[in-house]
DNA sequence: GCCATATTTCGATAATTCTCGAATTATCGA
DNA sequence: TCGATAATTCGAGAATTATCGAAATATGGC
């Protein structure tokens, strides 16, 4: 329903990521991998209150940059890739015209190890 | 002096580009090339007053994103590649453990001309 | 149905951020 | 030095965001 525009779906993950608990939040799922973590693990593994993290999960969700599903009672969160993966290409639209040398050859400066994937 | 931690200097790049006008200013100077915009300029063509304007450039000034140059009268701002670059390879850094798919071959999403730099 | 567990939603306060006019600083030209 | 221009800093009100306990919702086991 509520189609945002592309810039302003960027601020909102922004906006998300820009804060200590939940930019540790997403860092700790992305880690996890597709499996994820469940609410409360989350909750406490950060040592903020339940509701506390109901809120900045939801804010991560709605930015597009967490998925949950529940089973039984448990909900497992996960980060959301293709979610994050829009939020790069948007910041580094703007690199082919005006300064290629922003993200140029990026993957040089991480130190990944020089797999197919990571360094495609 | 204030040696900040890298995911809280993560943080406050990231609040600063979450902002509309904030945003639109940083792009337009990454668009701009190293020549940049004076800071008149980039008020006018924002439709705000100079006065807010000031406080968002310096909130990018303080955030690494952007740097400022005085010539004269006139104040130069351009987007600080080194330090957008910095960002980017934050947010990329996980992606080793745990989510090569999300940041794998991230050029091929982009509409970039295939030039060295871009695609390297 | 009842109780326990997992999580969210509500609601109210605290803290932070945003905005912009007015005052201030800096620079130049005459 | 004076006046004009460019930009910043100050200050205060408005708006937004953060926090967390209490209440509500959802699920499963007995």
């Amino acid at each position: 329903m509520n189609e945002l525009a592309p810039q302003d779906h960027a601020i909102e993950a922004l906006a998300a990521l820009a804060h200590e608990t939940r930019l540790a939040v997403f860092r700790m799922l992305v880690k996890a991998g597709p499996g994820g973590l469940i609410a409360g693990a989350i909750a406490e593994k950060q040592g903020v209150p339940p509701s506390t993290m109901s809120h900045h999960l939801a804010t991560l969700e709605h930015a597009g940059l967490v998925q949950s599903t529940r089973t039984s009672r448990l909900i497992h969160y996960r980060a959301d890739y293709p979610g994050m993966r829009r939020l790069l290409v948007f910041l580094l639209a703007d690199c082919c015209q005006g300064a290629p040398e922003m993200c140029g050859d990026l993957f040089a400066d991480l130190n990944c190890p020089p797999t197919p994937l990571c360094n495609a």
